[in-house]
DNA sequence: GTTTAATAAGACTAATTTAGTCCTATTTCA
DNA sequence: TGAAATAGGACTAAATTAGTCTTATTAAAC
């Protein structure tokens, strides 16, 4: 529990090899799949997903590859978190809308507003992280 | 992923349950069960764990029960959280002597200082919560 | 134009973790 | 001595995460 998926993980590390390569030259998942033994299907779903929300950009066909599509300090942990998962709260309820469907505990639970106050310390502290910063 | 578990949940509900009982009896685990709807077996086990942490203290026999042992301000969100997860931490070689037997990237990962620090910070966050401020 | 090597994406399976259950022992009050 | 509580270990079920397989699409190079 509270534990980074490696999903996370390994946004963190492809971010970091492609930050690292400043020849101008994109990266292949390949690459980065080779460099640090990471399962190829699932760090190539992984750059999908960072492609999808902008964090890296994509080149498709036979050189294609991937390079940062933003100056690093101006992409933060909360960015790369929520680009792979798309549900990170520390509870099910915390979600806007969310009704006694998401937790069976929903209407008699006191601890929800109180937990909804950590998440929001959580989102700061991690949106307070650039990745320049931290990697 | 970063999800509370419900052990840490029910941890929570079950201390914020003590400590709203200010007549000076005891409350049975299975007060706290039918009060949340929450398995019995399980909260007993999060009890047991939580008294074993001094969070709470229990009291045996037929007039036993859990009271709490330390005044709400002193007690934090982290001792909760140590007491019900013994490994609560974002990554997992982020303990004291994690070799590569602990992650098949210990060797070429270059993220794990990093990431170390970010554990650093959420250790300061939750400790910086007593449970008389969230609860 | 065909080949080649890359990204894109969905379905599926395996492994691990979390949640919940069951059962027995021990304690203490009436 | 019986009743009702905590203590704790073993086990099962459910859910999540991690990893695999397969096919389609893209674009450079020949
Ligand atoms: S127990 Fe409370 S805080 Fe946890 S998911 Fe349910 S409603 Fe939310
Ligand atoms: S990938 Fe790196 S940070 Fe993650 S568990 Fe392995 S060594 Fe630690």
């Amino acid at each position: 529990m509270l534990k980074l998926s490696k999903k996370t993980e390994y946004a963190l590390m492809a971010v970091k090899f492609i930050a690292k390569k400043t020849d101008g030259n994109s990266v292949t998942a390949k690459e980065i799949s080779d460099g640090y033994n990471i399962p190829y299907d699932l760090l190539s779903k992984v750059l999908q997903q960072l492609t999808k929300k902008k964090v890296i950009k994509s080149f498709q066909g036979i050189k294609g590859g991937y390079s940062l599509s933003k100056d690093p300090n101006s992409v933060t942990l909360i960015d790369i978190i929520r680009a792979v998962e798309p549900n990170y709260q520390i509870t099910e309820c915390i979600k806007d809308g969310s009704t006694e469907k998401d937790c069976t505990h929903f209407n008699c639970c006191m601890i929800r507003d109180p937990l909804a106050k950590v998440q929001k310390e959580i989102d700061k502290l991690f949106r307070s992280l650039t990745i320049h910063q931290i990697l």
